[in-house]
DNA sequence: ATACTAATATCA
DNA sequence: GATATTAGTATG
């Protein structure tokens, strides 16, 4: 008899010990029985027959998890705060070969062109893109260096560069994962991977069928399959002799996992490129601050120099008659325009029309947020609480202003100011399917509809090229809002915006804000703006030269919240390497019923963070670490 | 995580 | 006192 630990997959339970008659390899998965229902679970461990009475492991299934996705899973359960059994359930497992007799599954290196009699899609059939001096420069510089950061202005021939690294991966055996910020950019680039790989590669994302994820994984364990293109969760295919890793637009936010394990999809990448021995190239136009300082930069420049887009700066927070000329005017010329207002949150900052700035915590240099019930002031990060404010601190003006407009607000001023002009509304309120998106950018691009109007979707890779006017606005508010990266979130929004437009002809852009000056010092230059903030996330200790963590607390009874959040401060405090930066009632104090508290903790580097996080009871916490939402 | 159990609140 | 709701705990 044959005694294992296993541990359930999607589940926080320690782990149990059941037996076998047969010899089990570690990482193989399994089914055991646990109370009434069978439960799939890996087997971690070889043990002693234990003292209590053991169950027996159901089935084995053909599958298993590699040494090193468990290493992986490991780690993330470990820097993440999750449960091995949820982190290993991010990896889709591998399948053992179907022919155990002729055991030989050779690696690329011995036969590469025949495998089980299929041919594969090898080398010297491979079409790739022709591409630029420039394109072909970044390429080599790509080739040379296990891992880094292209860094290239939108229409500046990133995918090309992407399509040969694949294609040069394809020719070596190896495969590939290309990951994209969102589930609604997949089938753009689906159509363009095609055209080089055809049946080579596969687009994964979440939402796909079940039995769509059976058919692709099907062909990744035939060897079909060479390339995984796809949202977060493609990271996690059993794709064998993974060559690259490419996570393109890779500053965007949505690579953060929002729910257990709260894993950075980015930062996984390059962890597990090392683990693999896999080239790792995370590229975008507007690169996080983090990835610029960490890691290597290829700069990939514009074959041309672009004059092609006027900038115009107008103050005031709704729409405005200058908006409604320039929309009309465009309107009547028969261009399309664009117009971006943030999502609306539950929040408003109190901001001054007049010179832009937000008040600001005389503590911790972030928007102090209106509350609520409009009694009062309060910095979300250190619980510091004021008045009111009527008057700028920073020119005099009153008085300060709080309003903010949504889409759909929005969608009705314009479309009764300006007759028969078209919208198309582009937020995640009515773009709900893949179906619809595509209706939406359809009738956009067929010319049906003239203005699209949305919020931080509009600002994800999807090529608008027809337009000639963009309208952004609300990007005072993004600027005041209370997270430390506010300043760059703000900034690469409207350099994203900016570049959907004026790619096939002249365009305007007018962006509304109150402080033009920080705008417009870096508008032809995003890379300034970088070393600039790099200066600033030094000078306050925020990452990349400092590391933070968030503790969310959510309880149905108030006092229970504050209780657990108190407590959890107290025993942090007893750990001097760590801040305790703030803590007190979350941003957002109420989701479904539970009042949310949160408790911020910065560090010189993850070592200490981490050391004090284990240490505390967190049963009733939610740890986030290198968090980039702070409501 | 989830099933099960103990503890406690709710109600006629 | 019976039942509904919640809190706590073990699972192999």
């Amino acid at each position: 008899m044959y005694y294992y630990k296993i541990l359930l997959l999607r589940s926080s339970a320690p782990s149990l010990t059941y037996h076998s008659q047969h010899p089990l390899t570690v990482g193989s998965a399994v089914s055991v029985p646990l109370k009434t229902t069978l439960k799939e679970a890996v087997v971690t461990e070889e043990v002693e027959k234990p003292e209590f009475e053991t169950a027996e492991i159901a089935f084995a299934a053909d599958t298993y998890y590699t040494n090193e996705q468990i290493e992986i899973a490991k780690f993330i359960s470990e820097y993440y705060f999750s449960s091995f059994g949820e982190a290993i359930s991010l990896f889709l497992p591998y399948r053992r070969s179907r022919s155990p007799h002729s055991d030989k599954y050779p690696k690329f290196s011995d036969k590469p062109e025949i495998e089980n009699g299929i041919q594969i899609n090898v080398g010297v059939g491979t079409p790739r893109p022709t591409l630029t001096i420039q394109q072909q420069k970044a390429y080599e510089l790509l080739l040379k260096k296990d891992k880094a950061l292209l860094f290239g202005v939108t229409g500046s021939g990133k995918t090309e560069i992407f399509i040969s690294l694949m294609a040069k991966m394809l020719e070596e055996g190896k495969t590939s994962i290309f990951l994209m910020p969102e589930i609604s950019l997949t089938p753009q680039m689906e159509k363009r991977l095609k055209v080089y790989f055809g049946d080579s590669v596969a687009m994964w994302h979440s939402k796909l069928t079940k039995k769509k994820k059976e058919s692709i994984l099907e062909g990744i364990y035939s060897r079909k399959v060479r390339i995984v293109a796809g949202a977060r969760s493609a990271l996690f295919v059993p794709l064998e002799d993974l060559g690259l890793i490419i996570v393109d637009e890779e500053h965007d936010d949505s690579y953060k996992a929002m729910t257990r394990p709260r894993y950075h999809a980015r930062d996984v990448a390059v962890l597990m490129g090392q683990k693999l021995s896999a080239k790792v190239v995370l590229a975008s136009a507007t690169p996080s601050m983090t990835s610029y300082y960490k890691y290597n930069v290829v700069k990939l420049d514009k074959p041309y120099i672009d004059a092609r887009k006027k900038y115009t700066f107008i103050t005031g927070d709704s729409i405005s008659s200058s908006i409604l000329n320039a929309l009309y005017h465009n309107h009547k010329a028969k261009e399309q325009s664009l117009l971006f207002l943030p999502t609306r949150g539950n929040f408003k900052y109190l901001y001054c029309e007049s010179c832009g700035k937000t008040h600001l915590c005389p503590y911790c240099s972030v928007g102090m947020a209106l509350h609520r019930n409009h009694r009062h002031l309060k910095c979300h990060y250190c619980n510091f609480t004021e008045a009111i404010q009527d008057t700028c601190t920073n020119c005099g003006h009153t008085p300060l202003k709080s309003e903010r407009m949504g889409t759909q607000e929005a969608i009705e001023v314009i479309s009764t100011a300006i007759e028969g002009i078209q919208i198309e509304q582009f937020d995640k309120d009515s773009i709900t399917t893949a179906k619809k998106l595509k209706e939406a950018l359809g009738r956009f691009e067929s010319g049906e509809s003239n203005l699209l109007l949305g919020t931080q979707m509009l600002s994800k890779g999807h090529d608008y090229s027809g337009i000639t006017l963009s309208v952004v606005m609300g990007l005072d508010y993004i600027l005041g809002l209370a997270d430390y990266r506010a300043r760059e979130r703000a900034m690469s929004l409207l350099f994203q915006i900016a570049g959907r437009s004026g790619r096939a002809k002249e365009a305007n852009v007018i962006v509304q804000t109150g402080d033009a000056a920080f705008f417009k010092n870096y508008l032809s230059d995003y890379e300034l703006f970088i070393k600039d903030e790099l200066a600033f996330l030094e000078m306050a200790h925020y990452p990349p030269f400092a590391s933070l963590a968030r503790i969310l607390i959510a309880h149905k009874d108030e006092s229970k919240a504050s209780k657990i959040t108190l407590d959890t401060v107290t025993k942090l405090k007893a750990f001097e390497d760590i801040e305790i930066v703030g803590h007190g009632k979350a941003p957002v104090e109420r989701i479904a019923n539970k009042f949310r508290f949160h408790i911020l903790l910065r560090a010189e580097s993850r070592v200490p963070l981490l050391k004090a996080l284990h240490s505390v009871d967190r049963r009733e916490i939610e740890i986030d670490m290198d968090p980039v939402e702070f409501s």
